[in-house]
RNA sequence: GGCGCGUUGGUCAAGGGGUUAAGACGCCUCCCUUUCACGGAGGAAUCACGGGUUCGAAUCCCGUACGUGCUACCA
């Protein structure tokens, strides 16, 4: 293993990114900070057929809105360059032809069809494994069956060929696994995976390690779907390049869909109305958008909290964390094995949190873009700071402040009358024309001198002060929502309080 | 089917031989507020099952069940 920590995220630009692959992150780049070091992007993109189109700087843009900017990457460059596998093509062939010549691997020249006759085979041969192993690759068109002159002959003419692993059986590979600890896998179970594709390609198996031994990768991170195929890896590095200078791996559980059991994927996602990206992800041939938790309105601190949480804490009874005390305190042995049923409930209440706790500058520009994206503009910055900060304690997500607090910048378009209507009569219309004339005298306009002249002219009146109130909130805000009424009135100014009690005088006749 | 991994309330989970089995989300009740929230006080709800080992098992061992992942020239 290479002494400084340098851990790697590794995602396939095939779409949207989704939250397990964040979580993936957090902790590659969790492990990285605490430990001084660095943090790598690297785009697999073998699979030249699954590419979709604006994916990688999309996964970028994640990056960048969680506030995790890998330290080398296609962006950042870096010593290990390039970081995208397609662009390193040349490297794996010579690695492929190594084990190769070591014997370690062998060219393989069965058509599709063919693979799929042996697998026909096997089955109607009543056998447990449809794999290309140590078993059946005795029949089939490879260079281990088949005189040195004749694969010579195949790879000068031409057709297409692939290099497999050749893993001999009755072996026994073992490796430590960060999270589940000791690990131990039996060869006789492991198939001679595909190396080098036909088209030049490295398959995920050997660019993943080539990759993490050239990028001198101490530590590797991945989803537990991993790690049946681990033996492979290992055994690669011990063929390559030395057991010794293998990266200590950790399979991360998997991100549960919260009805029934199962991987969470973006279809569940769309069934249950809750993202699963971390952003807007618009499909650049259909041109559907998948929802991401960012513009649903979330904050990233919330976001990295929720998604830090499920399948790990620190033992305490915290739950709310920052990027820095994550820095501080994550630890991936901590880590559970089992996976975790995502909860958007409880993902909000995250979100919840953070809007209360975390300054309003954090997220006012946001607000404002709300705002602005429905037609409210103008808007004096001041202003918006302080009705966010009246407002914040009934905000889930970032498009509440809208609902909340569109009647600071509006005045009500319609009245909850069913509320009004039953306590208003002719005693209430003198009451409240009389308090206009009040207000109009009032100096200065501050919430509590306004309530005390309004509870006063009201025991004059001998009307019950409650009621009054419950109708002068209708008056201001539409609805019998909203933060103390007489602070409303402070805030809306006294033109403004006055303006809209007169409106609503007119209108509840 | 084979192989791997897993299993504490509805969900996230602490606890790893002796605990009244923490805490959080959600739900319910009450208080605060003549609004909605916030806040506060309570409540219901859990160790998958069966065998062992032990004075004693949620904790250790073995089975079983269930779930899940992989079984591609996808990652």
């Amino acid at each position: 293993m290479f002494k400084k920590v340098r851990v790697r995220f590794a995602p396939s630009p095939t779409g949207g990114l989704h939250l397990g692959g964040v979580r993936t992150v957090l902790f590659n780049y969790l492990y990285a900070r605490k430990h001084g070091g660095d943090f790598i992007l690297r785009i697999e993109d073998t699979d030249q057929s699954r590419l979709v189109a604006g994916a990688e700087k999309y996964i970028f843009d994640c990056l960048e809105w969680c506030g995790m900017v890998p330290d080398e990457s296609v962006l950042a460059g870096g010593p290990y360059g390039p970081y995208r596998q397609s662009e390193r093509k040349e490297v794996y062939r010579q690695y492929a032809e190594q084990l190769v010549k070591n014997g370690n691997a062998y060219y393989a020249f069965d058509t599709p069809a063919e693979l799929e006759a042996m697998r026909e085979k096997l089955k109607s041969g009543g056998s447990n494994s449809l794999q290309y192993d140590h078993h059946s690759r005795i029949m089939m068109k490879n260079s281990l069956n088949m005189p040195p002159e004749e694969t010579e002959h195949l790879l000068r003419m031409g057709p297409p060929h692939v290099i497999r692993i050749k893993v001999d059986p009755g072996e026994m590979v073992h490796f430590t696994d960060m999270i589940r600890g000791e690990m131990e896998f039996d060869t006789n179970n492991v198939d001679d995976k595909v190396l080098m594709k036909a088209d030049g390609m490295p398959t995920y198996h050997l660019a993943v390690v080539v990759d993490d031994y050239l990028m001198k990768i101490s530590h590797a991170f991945r989803g537990e779907e991993w790690l049946p195929s681990a033996p492979v890896h290992i055994l690669l590095w011990k063929y390559l390049f030395g057991l010794e200078h293998m990266p200590q791996w950790a399979h991360l559980p998997l991100i549960l869909k919260p009805d029934g059991n199962g991987k969470l994927s973006k279809r569940d996602g769309d069934r249950l109305g809750f993202p699963v990206y971390a952003m807007d992800w618009t499909d650049p041939v259909t041109h559907d958008i998948t929802k991401g938790f960012k513009e649903l309105g979330f904050l990233p601190e919330a976001f990295l909290n929720l998604l830090a949480v499920l399948g790990w804490n620190d033992g305490t009874e915290q739950e709310i964390f920052s990027l820095e005390d994550l820095v501080d305190k994550f630890s991936i042995e901590r880590v559970h094995k089992g996976g975790a049923k995502f909860d958007f409930e409880k993902a909000k209440w995250f979100n919840h949190e953070w809007i209360k706790r975390l300054g309003v500058d954090h997220y006012e520009q946001r607000i404002k873009e709300i705002f602005e994206a429905k037609g409210i503009t103008g808007i004096d910055e001041r202003y918006l700071f302080k009705v966010i900060n009246l407002i914040k304690e009934r905000c889930i997500v970032l498009p509440d402040f809208y609902k909340q607090g569109i009647f600071f910048f509006e005045a009500p378009g319609s009245y909850d009358e069913a509320s009004v209507k039953p306590k208003w009569d002719e005693g209430k219309k003198e009451y409240f024309n009389l308090i206009i004339s009040q207000f109009e005298n009032l100096e200065p306009w501050e919430a509590v001198p306004v309530e005390e002249i309004f509870k006063l002219s009201a025991s004059q009146k001998n009307i019950k002060a409650g009621e009054l109130q419950m109708i002068l909130r209708v008056m201001l805000v539409g609805s019998k929502t909203g933060p103390p009424v007489f602070i409303i009135a402070e805030t809306i100014g006294k033109e403004e309080t006055i303006k809209r009690i007169g409106d609503a005088i007119k209108a509840f006749n």
